[in-house]
DNA sequence: ATTATGACTGCAG
DNA sequence: TCTGCAGCCATAA
């Protein structure tokens, strides 16, 4: 194998590149992403890079494995997500809770296939 | 170099 | 339904 030098891409990258590939209208838990940026078992990771997401990515669309809105360090983002979400046609249940078995991405595990 | 914390998850009680 | 514990990696001090 060519003893070429891996840039070792930062995990945030990838993560937030797999952000922006899910669709209007769908939204995706922290394990999903990490799974499909290849940090499969690193949900945590997702939520730094998130933190240092950008307008440029959907970060409204990742909620966590019980289909709710993660507390983060600016509670003020937590109805802006809601909205957000509401807007694209995401309907929230009482306790603020996305039913994941009807609005879950689920992206093809394929390599030349996008979204 | 080490320690503590975090936009998480899964399982047990 | 909720709370607590352990595991994983990156960032900050």
């Amino acid at each position: 194998m060519s003893s070429s030098k891996q840039p070792a891409p930062s995990s945030h990258l990838v993560i937030l590149e797999a952000v922006k590939r899910v669709p209007c209208g769908r939204v995706a838990t922290y394990g999903l992403i990490a799974k499909v940026a290849g940090l499969d078992g690193q949900p945590r990771l997702v939520g730094y890079a998130l933190r240092h997401a950008t307008d440029e990515v959907p970060w409204h669309r990742v909620v966590n494995a019980q289909g709710r809105i993660s507390p983060r360090a600016d509670p003020a983002c937590i109805p802006l997500q809601r909205t957000l979400l509401e807007s694209e046609g995401v309907e929230f249940g009482l306790g603020e809770r996305i039913d994941l078995r009807r609005y879950l991405w689920k992206p093809r595990l394929r390599r030349t296939d996008e979204d």
